[in-house]
DNA sequence: TGTACATCAGTGAACGCGCGTTCACTGATGTAC
DNA sequence: TGTACATCAGTGAACGCGCGTTCACTGATGTAC
Protein backbone atom coordinates (compact mmCIF):
# COMPACT_ATOMS: atom_id res chain seq x y z
CA UNK A 1 0.00 0.00 0.00
CA UNK A 2 2.14 2.70 -1.34
CA UNK A 3 -0.22 4.33 -3.68
CA UNK A 4 -1.06 7.78 -3.95
CA UNK A 5 -4.43 8.48 -1.28
CA UNK A 6 -7.64 8.41 -3.25
CA UNK A 7 -5.85 7.05 -5.88
CA UNK A 8 -7.92 4.72 -8.26
CA UNK A 9 -7.15 1.57 -11.21
CA UNK A 10 -6.01 2.54 -14.53
CA UNK A 11 -9.14 3.10 -16.17
CA UNK A 12 -9.59 1.86 -19.67
CA UNK A 13 -10.79 4.82 -21.41
CA UNK A 14 -14.56 5.09 -22.85
CA UNK A 15 -15.27 4.70 -26.15
CA UNK A 16 -15.92 7.23 -28.81
CA UNK A 17 -19.33 8.33 -28.67
CA UNK A 18 -19.39 7.13 -24.55
CA UNK A 19 -17.19 10.14 -23.60
CA UNK A 20 -20.16 11.38 -21.46
CA UNK A 21 -20.10 8.51 -19.44
CA UNK A 22 -17.10 10.45 -17.58
CA UNK A 23 -19.39 13.14 -16.22
CA UNK A 24 -21.62 10.36 -14.44
CA UNK A 25 -18.03 9.38 -12.88
CA UNK A 26 -17.14 12.28 -11.88
CA UNK A 27 -20.17 13.25 -10.57
CA UNK A 28 -20.03 9.75 -8.66
CA UNK A 29 -16.49 10.50 -7.19
CA UNK A 30 -17.77 13.64 -5.90
CA UNK A 31 -20.30 12.60 -3.79
CA UNK A 32 -17.92 9.77 -2.36
CA UNK A 33 -15.35 12.26 -1.50
CA UNK A 34 -17.98 14.20 0.12
CA UNK A 35 -19.56 11.09 2.16
CA UNK A 36 -16.08 9.89 2.79
CA UNK A 37 -14.26 13.72 4.27
CA UNK A 38 -17.56 15.30 5.24
CA UNK A 39 -16.20 18.60 3.67
CA UNK A 40 -17.26 20.30 0.69
CA UNK A 41 -14.04 21.91 0.46
CA UNK A 42 -12.56 18.53 0.03
CA UNK A 43 -14.19 18.48 -3.09
CA UNK A 44 -11.47 20.09 -5.40
CA UNK A 45 -11.35 19.41 -9.34
CA UNK A 46 -8.04 17.84 -8.49
CA UNK A 47 -9.27 15.77 -5.82
CA UNK A 48 -12.16 14.22 -7.92
CA UNK A 49 -9.67 14.01 -10.96
CA UNK A 50 -7.80 11.66 -8.63
CA UNK A 51 -10.55 9.60 -7.13
CA UNK A 52 -11.71 8.82 -10.77
CA UNK A 53 -8.40 7.90 -12.31
CA UNK A 54 -8.25 11.03 -14.53
CA UNK A 55 -5.56 14.39 -15.50
CA UNK A 56 -7.31 16.82 -13.80
CA UNK A 57 -7.18 18.70 -16.99
CA UNK A 58 -9.97 15.81 -18.64
CA UNK A 59 -12.86 17.29 -16.14
CA UNK A 60 -13.00 20.37 -18.60
CA UNK A 61 -14.17 18.41 -21.26
CA UNK A 62 -17.68 17.61 -19.04
CA UNK A 63 -17.68 20.72 -16.67
CA UNK A 64 -16.90 24.59 -17.23
CA UNK A 65 -15.77 24.90 -13.83
CA UNK A 66 -15.38 23.35 -9.96
CA UNK A 67 -18.58 25.04 -8.64
CA UNK A 68 -20.75 23.50 -11.68
CA UNK A 69 -19.48 19.93 -10.50
CA UNK A 70 -20.83 20.98 -7.06
CA UNK A 71 -24.44 21.98 -8.28
CA UNK A 72 -24.45 18.28 -10.32
CA UNK A 73 -23.53 16.59 -6.95
CA UNK A 74 -26.46 18.67 -4.78
CA UNK A 75 -28.84 18.49 -7.83
CA UNK A 76 -28.50 14.63 -7.87
CA UNK A 77 -28.66 14.59 -4.26
CA UNK A 78 -32.17 16.60 -4.50
CA UNK A 79 -33.21 13.77 -6.91
CA UNK A 80 -32.51 11.18 -4.63
CA UNK A 81 -33.99 12.33 -1.30
CA UNK A 82 -37.09 12.85 -3.43
CA UNK A 83 -37.16 9.56 -5.49
CA UNK A 84 -36.66 7.99 -1.60
CA UNK A 85 -39.33 10.60 -0.35
CA UNK A 86 -41.29 8.97 -3.19
CA UNK A 87 -40.91 5.75 -2.72
CA UNK A 88 -41.45 6.14 1.06
CA UNK A 89 -44.92 7.62 0.08
CA UNK A 90 -46.66 4.70 -2.02
CA UNK A 91 -44.79 2.03 0.43
CA UNK A 92 -47.00 3.07 3.46
CA UNK A 93 -50.03 1.28 3.87
CA UNK A 94 -52.53 2.15 7.02
CA UNK A 95 -53.77 5.46 5.76
CA UNK A 96 -52.83 9.04 5.41
CA UNK A 97 -51.38 9.44 9.07
CA UNK A 98 -49.35 6.45 8.22
CA UNK A 99 -48.05 8.17 4.70
CA UNK A 100 -47.19 11.13 6.18
CA UNK A 101 -45.45 10.17 9.15
CA UNK A 102 -43.32 7.49 6.46
CA UNK A 103 -42.97 10.53 4.26
CA UNK A 104 -41.29 12.72 7.02
CA UNK A 105 -39.78 9.78 8.53
CA UNK A 106 -38.59 8.98 4.95
CA UNK A 107 -36.86 12.73 5.10
CA UNK A 108 -35.39 12.48 8.43
CA UNK A 109 -34.01 8.99 7.78
CA UNK A 110 -32.23 10.14 4.47
CA UNK A 111 -30.40 13.25 6.40
CA UNK A 112 -29.62 10.23 9.46
CA UNK A 113 -28.03 7.96 6.79
CA UNK A 114 -26.16 10.62 4.40
CA UNK A 115 -25.42 13.72 6.78
CA UNK A 116 -22.56 14.89 5.05
CA UNK A 117 -24.42 15.36 1.46
CA UNK A 118 -27.44 16.48 3.71
CA UNK A 119 -25.12 19.06 5.32
CA UNK A 120 -23.89 19.97 1.87
CA UNK A 121 -27.33 20.39 -0.02
CA UNK A 122 -28.74 22.88 2.30
CA UNK A 123 -25.75 24.21 4.17
CA UNK A 124 -25.40 26.79 1.35
CA UNK A 125 -21.82 26.93 1.04
CA UNK A 126 -21.50 25.44 -2.29
CA UNK A 127 -23.54 27.76 -3.42
CA UNK A 128 -21.14 29.72 -6.33
CA UNK A 129 -20.50 33.44 -6.60
CA UNK A 130 -23.35 33.70 -9.34
CA UNK A 131 -21.47 36.51 -11.25
CA UNK A 132 -18.41 34.02 -11.72
CA UNK A 133 -19.54 30.70 -12.92
CA UNK A 134 -22.07 29.02 -15.27
CA UNK A 135 -24.95 28.06 -12.44
CA UNK A 136 -27.96 29.89 -13.09
CA UNK A 137 -30.07 31.25 -10.27
CA UNK A 138 -33.15 29.49 -11.73
CA UNK A 139 -30.82 25.87 -11.35
CA UNK A 140 -30.99 26.97 -7.62
CA UNK A 141 -34.25 27.75 -6.95
CA UNK A 142 -35.86 24.38 -7.98
CA UNK A 143 -34.20 22.14 -5.68
CA UNK A 144 -36.14 21.62 -2.98
CA UNK A 145 -40.02 21.53 -5.01
CA UNK A 146 -39.95 17.84 -5.55
CA UNK A 147 -39.88 17.60 -1.78
CA UNK A 148 -42.40 19.81 -0.40
CA UNK A 149 -44.41 18.91 -2.85
CA UNK A 150 -44.66 15.28 -1.84
CA UNK A 151 -44.87 16.90 2.05
CA UNK A 152 -47.77 18.60 0.91
CA UNK A 153 -49.15 15.85 -1.12
CA UNK A 154 -49.36 13.87 2.31
CA UNK A 155 -50.72 16.16 4.48
CA UNK A 156 -53.54 17.42 2.38
CA UNK A 157 -54.39 13.64 2.64
CA UNK A 158 -54.82 14.42 6.20
CA UNK A 159 -56.63 17.25 6.38
CA UNK A 160 -59.01 15.91 4.05
CA UNK A 161 -59.67 12.46 6.02
CA UNK A 162 -60.18 14.90 9.23
CA UNK A 163 -56.99 13.77 10.72
CA UNK A 164 -55.21 16.96 10.54
CA UNK A 165 -56.46 20.34 11.53
CA UNK A 166 -54.44 22.76 9.19
CA UNK A 167 -56.18 25.55 7.58
CA UNK A 168 -53.60 26.63 5.62
CA UNK A 169 -52.02 23.36 4.22
CA UNK A 170 -49.35 25.60 2.28
CA UNK A 171 -48.12 27.72 5.22
CA UNK A 172 -48.11 24.64 7.09
CA UNK A 173 -46.54 22.18 5.18
CA UNK A 174 -43.56 25.01 5.19
CA UNK A 175 -43.72 25.02 8.79
CA UNK A 176 -43.51 21.15 8.69
CA UNK A 177 -40.71 20.97 6.74
CA UNK A 178 -38.66 24.05 9.05
CA UNK A 179 -39.31 21.54 12.03
CA UNK A 180 -37.99 18.54 9.73
CA UNK A 181 -35.45 20.57 8.44
CA UNK A 182 -34.27 21.65 11.81
CA UNK A 183 -33.80 18.42 13.12
CA UNK A 184 -32.59 16.51 10.14
CA UNK A 185 -29.70 19.30 10.14
CA UNK A 186 -28.83 19.70 13.40
CA UNK A 187 -28.40 16.01 13.90
CA UNK A 188 -26.20 16.12 10.57
CA UNK A 189 -23.67 18.34 12.05
CA UNK A 190 -23.64 18.00 15.91
CA UNK A 191 -21.58 15.04 17.83
CA UNK A 192 -23.44 14.71 20.80
CA UNK A 193 -26.77 16.15 21.58
CA UNK A 194 -29.45 15.41 24.30
CA UNK A 195 -32.06 14.26 22.08
CA UNK A 196 -35.40 13.93 23.60
CA UNK A 197 -36.39 10.01 22.14
CA UNK A 198 -39.79 10.92 20.96
CA UNK A 199 -38.21 14.27 19.37
CA UNK A 200 -39.31 13.24 15.64
CA UNK A 201 -42.85 12.75 16.45
CA UNK A 202 -43.01 15.42 19.40
CA UNK A 203 -42.20 17.95 15.74
CA UNK A 204 -44.21 16.29 13.44
CA UNK A 205 -47.39 16.12 15.08
CA UNK A 206 -47.26 19.68 16.88
CA UNK A 207 -46.43 21.42 13.22
CA UNK A 208 -48.67 18.94 11.22
CA UNK A 209 -51.34 19.62 13.85
CA UNK A 210 -52.55 15.74 13.66
CA UNK A 211 -54.85 14.77 15.56
CA UNK A 212 -53.90 12.40 18.55
CA UNK A 213 -54.35 8.98 17.15
CA UNK B 1 -7.33 53.83 -3.77
CA UNK B 2 -4.77 51.21 -5.40
CA UNK B 3 -4.69 50.13 -2.34
CA UNK B 4 -4.30 45.93 -1.24
CA UNK B 5 -7.86 44.43 -1.07
CA UNK B 6 -8.64 44.38 2.88
CA UNK B 7 -5.96 45.93 3.53
CA UNK B 8 -6.04 48.71 7.00
CA UNK B 9 -3.93 51.72 8.23
CA UNK B 10 -0.76 51.37 9.81
CA UNK B 11 -1.34 50.39 13.10
CA UNK B 12 0.41 51.77 16.22
CA UNK B 13 1.65 48.37 18.26
CA UNK B 14 0.66 47.65 21.45
CA UNK B 15 2.10 49.14 24.81
CA UNK B 16 4.32 46.24 26.54
CA UNK B 17 1.94 44.09 28.82
CA UNK B 18 -0.74 45.21 26.52
CA UNK B 19 0.05 42.77 23.55
CA UNK B 20 -3.40 40.82 24.30
CA UNK B 21 -5.42 43.21 22.46
CA UNK B 22 -4.26 41.99 19.59
CA UNK B 23 -6.46 39.18 20.09
CA UNK B 24 -9.31 40.69 20.13
CA UNK B 25 -8.40 42.68 16.85
CA UNK B 26 -7.72 39.32 15.00
CA UNK B 27 -11.50 37.98 16.55
CA UNK B 28 -13.10 40.93 15.22
CA UNK B 29 -11.27 40.94 11.81
CA UNK B 30 -12.22 37.64 11.28
CA UNK B 31 -15.88 38.44 12.17
CA UNK B 32 -15.83 41.24 9.69
CA UNK B 33 -14.73 38.88 6.80
CA UNK B 34 -17.32 36.20 7.60
CA UNK B 35 -20.04 38.99 7.47
CA UNK B 36 -18.75 40.84 4.39
CA UNK B 37 -17.59 37.69 2.20
CA UNK B 38 -20.68 35.23 4.18
CA UNK B 39 -17.93 32.11 3.37
CA UNK B 40 -16.10 30.95 6.40
CA UNK B 41 -13.12 29.71 3.82
CA UNK B 42 -12.23 33.23 3.41
CA UNK B 43 -11.60 33.69 6.84
CA UNK B 44 -7.69 32.43 6.69
CA UNK B 45 -4.98 33.12 8.50
CA UNK B 46 -3.07 35.30 5.91
CA UNK B 47 -6.69 37.51 5.25
CA UNK B 48 -7.26 38.18 8.92
CA UNK B 49 -3.66 38.86 9.05
CA UNK B 50 -4.07 41.52 6.03
CA UNK B 51 -7.61 42.85 7.74
CA UNK B 52 -5.77 43.63 10.81
CA UNK B 53 -2.53 45.01 9.01
CA UNK B 54 -0.04 43.07 11.23
CA UNK B 55 2.37 40.45 9.38
CA UNK B 56 0.77 36.85 9.44
CA UNK B 57 3.09 35.34 11.35
CA UNK B 58 2.12 37.60 14.72
CA UNK B 59 -1.11 36.01 14.75
CA UNK B 60 0.52 32.78 16.44
CA UNK B 61 1.41 34.66 19.73
CA UNK B 62 -2.15 34.56 19.72
CA UNK B 63 -3.32 31.62 18.32
CA UNK B 64 -1.85 28.37 17.87
CA UNK B 65 -3.40 27.38 15.09
CA UNK B 66 -6.30 28.58 12.29
CA UNK B 67 -8.87 26.64 13.45
CA UNK B 68 -8.51 28.00 16.90
CA UNK B 69 -9.53 31.55 15.33
CA UNK B 70 -12.86 29.77 14.23
CA UNK B 71 -13.31 28.94 17.62
CA UNK B 72 -12.97 32.17 18.95
CA UNK B 73 -15.14 33.42 16.21
CA UNK B 74 -18.14 31.05 16.91
CA UNK B 75 -17.44 31.27 20.84
CA UNK B 76 -17.73 34.80 20.15
CA UNK B 77 -20.86 34.88 18.37
CA UNK B 78 -22.75 32.66 20.26
CA UNK B 79 -22.05 35.18 23.70
CA UNK B 80 -23.51 38.11 21.43
CA UNK B 81 -26.70 35.65 20.64
CA UNK B 82 -26.92 34.68 24.40
CA UNK B 83 -26.26 38.03 25.13
CA UNK B 84 -29.73 39.37 22.66
CA UNK B 85 -31.87 36.77 24.35
CA UNK B 86 -31.32 38.07 27.63
CA UNK B 87 -31.92 41.10 26.98
CA UNK B 88 -34.89 40.23 25.00
CA UNK B 89 -36.09 38.12 28.09
CA UNK B 90 -35.88 40.83 29.93
CA UNK B 91 -37.64 43.93 28.48
CA UNK B 92 -39.89 42.12 27.32
CA UNK B 93 -43.42 43.32 29.51
CA UNK B 94 -46.94 41.68 29.11
CA UNK B 95 -46.72 38.86 30.67
CA UNK B 96 -45.20 35.17 29.84
CA UNK B 97 -46.47 34.63 26.88
CA UNK B 98 -44.93 37.83 25.38
CA UNK B 99 -42.06 36.92 27.07
CA UNK B 100 -41.70 33.68 25.04
CA UNK B 101 -42.31 35.46 21.39
CA UNK B 102 -39.64 38.03 22.86
CA UNK B 103 -37.42 35.25 22.95
CA UNK B 104 -38.24 33.83 20.15
CA UNK B 105 -38.28 36.72 17.69
CA UNK B 106 -34.81 37.93 19.08
CA UNK B 107 -33.79 34.19 17.98
CA UNK B 108 -34.71 35.10 15.23
CA UNK B 109 -33.88 38.57 14.28
CA UNK B 110 -29.75 37.42 15.19
CA UNK B 111 -30.02 35.20 12.54
CA UNK B 112 -31.53 37.58 10.66
CA UNK B 113 -28.94 40.39 11.14
CA UNK B 114 -26.02 38.28 10.97
CA UNK B 115 -27.06 35.28 8.58
CA UNK B 116 -23.01 34.57 7.65
CA UNK B 117 -22.43 34.35 11.52
CA UNK B 118 -25.81 32.38 12.26
CA UNK B 119 -24.54 29.96 9.03
CA UNK B 120 -21.45 29.41 10.43
CA UNK B 121 -22.41 28.88 14.12
CA UNK B 122 -24.65 25.94 13.00
CA UNK B 123 -22.75 24.70 9.76
CA UNK B 124 -20.26 22.65 11.53
CA UNK B 125 -17.71 23.54 9.12
CA UNK B 126 -15.86 25.22 10.83
CA UNK B 127 -15.20 22.35 13.29
CA UNK B 128 -12.26 21.50 12.82
CA UNK B 129 -10.75 17.78 12.76
CA UNK B 130 -10.25 17.66 16.34
CA UNK B 131 -7.17 15.24 16.25
CA UNK B 132 -5.04 18.14 14.78
CA UNK B 133 -5.86 21.00 16.59
CA UNK B 134 -5.76 22.57 20.04
CA UNK B 135 -9.75 23.12 19.91
CA UNK B 136 -11.50 20.87 22.45
CA UNK B 137 -14.33 18.49 22.12
CA UNK B 138 -15.85 19.95 25.68
CA UNK B 139 -15.49 23.65 23.70
CA UNK B 140 -18.26 22.28 21.59
CA UNK B 141 -20.58 20.88 23.67
CA UNK B 142 -21.16 23.72 25.67
CA UNK B 143 -22.01 26.44 22.68
CA UNK B 144 -25.71 26.51 22.29
CA UNK B 145 -26.48 25.47 26.18
CA UNK B 146 -27.05 29.48 27.49
CA UNK B 147 -29.53 30.36 24.66
CA UNK B 148 -31.53 26.69 25.26
CA UNK B 149 -31.35 27.63 28.62
CA UNK B 150 -33.35 30.95 28.19
CA UNK B 151 -35.68 29.38 25.88
CA UNK B 152 -36.57 26.96 28.55
CA UNK B 153 -37.24 29.58 31.20
CA UNK B 154 -40.03 31.44 29.15
CA UNK B 155 -41.24 28.34 27.76
CA UNK B 156 -41.62 27.17 31.62
CA UNK B 157 -43.35 30.72 32.77
CA UNK B 158 -45.80 29.66 30.11
CA UNK B 159 -46.43 26.26 31.25
CA UNK B 160 -46.85 27.71 34.91
CA UNK B 161 -49.47 30.38 33.87
CA UNK B 162 -51.28 28.01 31.96
CA UNK B 163 -50.66 29.65 28.70
CA UNK B 164 -48.79 26.62 27.13
CA UNK B 165 -50.30 23.31 27.42
CA UNK B 166 -46.08 21.09 27.66
CA UNK B 167 -46.70 18.33 29.42
CA UNK B 168 -42.60 17.91 28.72
CA UNK B 169 -41.31 21.22 29.02
CA UNK B 170 -37.49 19.82 28.30
CA UNK B 171 -38.32 18.07 25.44
CA UNK B 172 -40.73 21.08 23.99
CA UNK B 173 -38.00 23.56 24.36
CA UNK B 174 -35.96 21.56 22.26
CA UNK B 175 -38.76 20.60 19.64
CA UNK B 176 -39.24 24.95 19.64
CA UNK B 177 -35.70 25.78 19.52
CA UNK B 178 -35.31 22.84 16.09
CA UNK B 179 -38.47 24.63 14.64
CA UNK B 180 -36.51 27.97 15.03
CA UNK B 181 -33.59 27.04 13.67
CA UNK B 182 -35.50 25.57 10.96
CA UNK B 183 -36.89 28.78 9.74
CA UNK B 184 -33.66 30.60 11.04
CA UNK B 185 -31.32 28.56 9.20
CA UNK B 186 -33.06 28.32 6.00
CA UNK B 187 -33.59 32.13 5.94
CA UNK B 188 -29.98 32.34 6.24
CA UNK B 189 -28.88 30.25 3.54
CA UNK B 190 -31.53 30.86 0.87
CA UNK B 191 -32.30 33.96 -1.45
CA UNK B 192 -35.29 33.99 -2.26
CA UNK B 193 -37.88 31.27 -1.00
CA UNK B 194 -41.64 31.48 -0.51
CA UNK B 195 -42.30 32.48 2.92
CA UNK B 196 -45.40 32.24 4.09
CA UNK B 197 -45.92 35.65 6.12
CA UNK B 198 -46.84 34.33 9.46
CA UNK B 199 -44.70 31.56 9.54
CA UNK B 200 -42.40 32.44 12.48
CA UNK B 201 -45.62 32.77 14.56
CA UNK B 202 -47.11 29.49 13.32
CA UNK B 203 -43.34 27.64 14.17
CA UNK B 204 -43.79 29.01 17.24
CA UNK B 205 -47.19 28.70 18.50
CA UNK B 206 -47.75 24.79 17.54
CA UNK B 207 -44.21 24.01 19.01
CA UNK B 208 -44.54 25.63 22.09
CA UNK B 209 -48.47 24.60 22.40
CA UNK B 210 -49.36 27.59 23.15
CA UNK B 211 -52.89 28.52 24.19
CA UNK B 212 -55.13 30.92 21.49
CA UNK B 213 -54.70 34.27 22.47
C1' DT C 1 19.05 60.71 37.50
C1' DG C 2 21.45 57.76 34.12
C1' DT C 3 22.29 53.65 31.84
C1' DA C 4 22.63 48.71 30.69
C1' DC C 5 19.76 45.09 29.83
C1' DA C 6 15.90 41.80 29.54
C1' DT C 7 11.48 41.46 27.72
C1' DC C 8 8.01 41.92 24.72
C1' DA C 9 5.32 43.01 20.19
C1' DG C 10 5.72 42.37 15.94
C1' DT C 11 8.47 41.63 11.20
C1' DG C 12 10.26 39.87 6.60
C1' DA C 13 11.78 36.37 3.89
C1' DA C 14 11.32 31.88 2.79
C1' DC C 15 9.57 26.91 2.54
C1' DG C 16 6.61 23.44 0.33
C1' DC C 17 1.96 22.45 -0.97
C1' DG C 18 -2.38 21.94 -3.46
C1' DC C 19 -5.18 24.54 -6.01
C1' DG C 20 -7.74 25.98 -10.81
C1' DT C 21 -6.71 26.62 -15.28
C1' DT C 22 -4.05 26.91 -19.96
C1' DC C 23 -1.88 24.82 -23.68
C1' DA C 24 -0.29 21.95 -27.17
C1' DC C 25 -0.29 17.13 -27.57
C1' DT C 26 -1.28 11.84 -28.38
C1' DG C 27 -3.24 7.95 -29.77
C1' DA C 28 -7.28 5.03 -30.34
C1' DT C 29 -11.60 4.63 -32.98
C1' DG C 30 -14.90 5.05 -36.21
C1' DT C 31 -15.98 6.52 -41.15
C1' DA C 32 -15.72 7.84 -46.17
C1' DC C 33 -14.09 6.36 -50.21
C1' DT D 1 -11.81 -5.46 -48.27
C1' DG D 2 -8.26 -1.86 -47.50
C1' DT D 3 -6.70 2.53 -46.23
C1' DA D 4 -6.43 7.55 -45.34
C1' DC D 5 -8.30 10.67 -42.41
C1' DA D 6 -11.22 13.31 -39.17
C1' DT D 7 -12.88 13.01 -34.69
C1' DC D 8 -12.94 12.18 -30.13
C1' DA D 9 -11.25 10.97 -25.18
C1' DG D 10 -7.99 11.94 -22.51
C1' DT D 11 -2.82 13.51 -21.24
C1' DG D 12 1.41 15.89 -19.29
C1' DA D 13 3.78 19.79 -18.29
C1' DA D 14 3.51 24.17 -16.85
C1' DC D 15 1.67 28.78 -14.98
C1' DG D 16 0.71 31.81 -11.07
C1' DC D 17 -1.59 32.06 -6.70
C1' DG D 18 -2.72 32.01 -1.80
C1' DC D 19 -2.24 29.17 1.77
C1' DG D 20 -0.17 27.67 6.78
C1' DT D 21 3.90 27.59 9.02
C1' DT D 22 9.11 28.16 10.25
C1' DC D 23 12.87 30.88 11.33
C1' DA D 24 15.97 34.26 12.77
C1' DC D 25 15.42 39.01 13.38
C1' DT D 26 14.40 44.10 15.05
C1' DG D 27 13.45 47.70 17.69
C1' DA D 28 10.68 49.93 21.25
C1' DT D 29 9.71 49.83 26.24
C1' DG D 30 9.93 49.11 30.81
C1' DT D 31 13.07 47.84 34.86
C1' DA D 32 17.09 46.94 37.97
C1' DC D 33 20.89 48.93 39.63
Amino acid sequence: MTSTPNAAPPRTRNRRGEGSRLRDEIVAAAVELLDETGDESAITLRSVARRVGIAAPSIYRHFPDQPTIMLAVVQQAFAELEATLRTALDAATGGDRRRLLAVCHGYLDFAHEHPERYRTMFGGLWMPALEETAVTPADLAALGDGCLGLLREALDDCVAAGNATSTDPAADTIALWLGLHGLAHQRAVTVAFPWPPDIADRVITALAHLEPA
